[in-house]
DNA sequence: TGCCTGATTGCCT
DNA sequence: GGCAATCAGGCAA
């Protein structure tokens, strides 16, 4: 089973906001020995400075010094002490504007993925932020990657088209919550709702 | 220097 | 449904 080719870097240069719907139906890859793969169902959009929400809203820091990096890189942070969550950067360097993985549907290396998880139910595997990096064995490490490399992480195009994008207000946050900038495939079983 | 909060998850009642 | 786990960034003192 391919995994398809890893989507180019002018895919990224664009806001937040138009490349996270082109996400949905896409395979986030990793190889490390076992590959490991999931394809997106949920994303969000950040979109830098002006977004209440988003990390870069400040500007840049040490910790989303990334997310301010050319487009095409992985943003990867900790939250709440314990969980790591994966972001696509975005729009030209110096923008901030990322696109946050937020569940997949796992493809390739499943048995590996429950492992990493300590999980057995296929749907609890990537339905989270923080579930897909865990399931996906992604960490610190990995903040700054290349995403259009086929070694490591990378997200592919195989071709397949998703059947029913539907999109509603980003989940977790306090503030940009009017803003309709969650995107996900509505006949997916490995949502994360909430 | 110290306190508070957060793009979450999973266990406990 | 409620809440603990666990820590770095951001801001107040």
């Amino acid at each position: 089973m391919s995994a398809g080719v890893p989507l180019p870097r002018a895919f990224y240069e664009r806001p937040a906001t138009d490349v996270a719907p082109d996400l949905i139906g896409k395979l986030l890859v990793h190889e490390s020995g076992t590959r490991t793969a999931g394809r997106i169902v949920e994303v969000e959009a950040y979109c830098g400075v002006g977004d209440p929400a988003a990390h870069s809203r400040r500007g840049p820091t040490a910790r989303n010094a990334s997310m301010f990096g050319p487009p095409g890189h992985l943003y990867v942070y900790l939250i709440y002490g314990l969980h790591w969550c994966a972001n696509a950067v975005c729009a030209p360097a110096g923008v901030g504007d990322a696109v946050l993985l937020r569940a997949l549907e796992p493809t390739h290396g499943v048995r590996h993925m429950a492992v990493r998880r300590r999980v057995a139910d296929c749907r609890s595997l990537c339905s989270g932020p923080a579930k897909l990096t865990q399931a996906l064995g992604i960490g610190g490490e990995h903040d700054g990657c290349d995403l259009t490399s086929p070694s490591g992480l990378s997200i592919c195009d195989d071709g397949v088209v998703p059947s029913d994008v539907a999109r509603s207000a980003r989940i977790g946050i306090s503030s940009g919550t009017d803003l309709l900038w969650r995107w996900y495939d509505a006949s997916s079983a490995h949502l994360s709702r909430r």
